[in-house]
DNA sequence: CCAATACTTGAACGATTATTCAAGTATCTG
DNA sequence: CAGATACTTGAATAATCGTTCAAGTATTGG
């Protein structure tokens, strides 16, 4: 029987996956990898076969993870709306507390690979497909609410909405005002069509 | 008296700034620049110093232009959101014919370099501001000719069309759907409060 | 304890990177 | 035409890039 790896491929792919965000595709040198992880070359390109295998895979999972947290949203106990809301609020705090001034890695890697690398960009775009269509069932619980109006066409405002959010995750890489960020939030509310009161989206102290 | 340079420096700059435009910085490498614009590695360095010097000066000549044409639809003869609008048309109108899927080179730039190169980020902080600035007198205007409601914060205002604007600049680098374009775009007149028709924003056909 | 198995290692590869600089060339003044 | 000026040239630099692979090592079944 053969020996036994040495390393735990989730824990590589979501370091990999923290260097990649931090730095970029192109950026991010097989050197970085191979500190971060603690893998040699020839284990990495063992295990997933080159730099750019290993970002696919990065991508997948995160782009996995994000869907889980939307459909999470839909089951909120207050509502989706109330749900989609408290994934702004926690975009937010994130971007004003400092923690996440690295914005969407989907997003970064989208405006990085797009036109140059088919095989990043194929993922990316399958991704947003899938984003969207996660958002748009959102939107249609919110309908069956009452929380968004019901004539409008769930796939335009998810449409909508997604664009607000990337351009929220881009503005977190720029900004960290709090005051700007909610503005921007009620903004994406009331482009919604929310009927809640504009309050919820919470103006976060400023640091 | 000296040899007379060869090249024009303008010339040069808005050649430089397409290839950057299309490959990102970091992807861009000193022998594309000196095939794209027939300068020798020595004249590019004499002239610009480095390659990320040419790249500020492609940044400034950018944020410049872009700021230009957001005080010129200030002037609009039919007002200023009309003004905004038309842009907004453009920047869809580009991305479905498939003239522009590079987005926004200042939006690439920040999302590649924030964080990374100091210099950069600085440069591209600053145009931000600047951009913002421009368009709440935009949004002033807009106000006072009764497009927008008064009562509503102008920065507040401005800093959600930003937003909006650059999640657009994203959406077109992988999406050229011209109804979904359009659902975005009303959404945002939606969220800044638009008290024309929404039909000003037009349905580009398909291609 | 002995293969057999398969993961780990790290030096080495050629290609490409941004940058430099000494030599060459064109233009203008005197 | 002579000499000064300064732009142009392209080979060379050292560093880093993604990738490979033969040798080493640890584990297991027989």
């Amino acid at each position: 029987m053969p020996r036994t790896p040495e390393f735990n491929r989730d824990n590589v792919i979501d370091t990999a996956r923290d260097v990649f965000w931090e730095r970029g595709y192109t950026q991010t040198s097989v050197s970085d990898l191979v500190r971060a992880t603690g893998l040699k070359p020839g284990s990495l390109y063992c295990a997933f076969g080159s730099k750019k295998g290993l970002f696919l895979e990065v991508l997948d999972t995160y782009e996995r993870r994000f869907i889980e947290r939307l459909e999470a949203a839909g089951r909120h106990p207050s509502g989706a709306l109330a749900g989609f809301i408290d994934l702004l609020d926690e975009a937010i705090d994130d971007a004003v507390l400092g923690r996440d001034r690295r914005g969407c890695l989907a997003v970064n890697a989208m405006l990085e690979m797009a036109g140059h690398d088919p095989d990043i960009e194929a993922r990316i775009v399958r991704h947003n497909a899938g984003t969207r269509t996660a958002i748009a069932s959102l939107v249609r619980i919110a309908q069956a609410e009452g929380d968004i109006d019901a004539e409008r066409d769930p796939d335009d405002v998810a449409a909508f909405i997604l664009n607000s959010v990337w351009g929220l995750r881009v503005m977190c890489r720029a900004e960290n005002n709090p005051h700007m960020l909610n503005a921007v939030a009620a903004g994406i509310l009331a482009g919604v069509g929310n009927r809640q009161q504009k309050a919820r989206v919470r103006v976060t102290p400023a640091l």
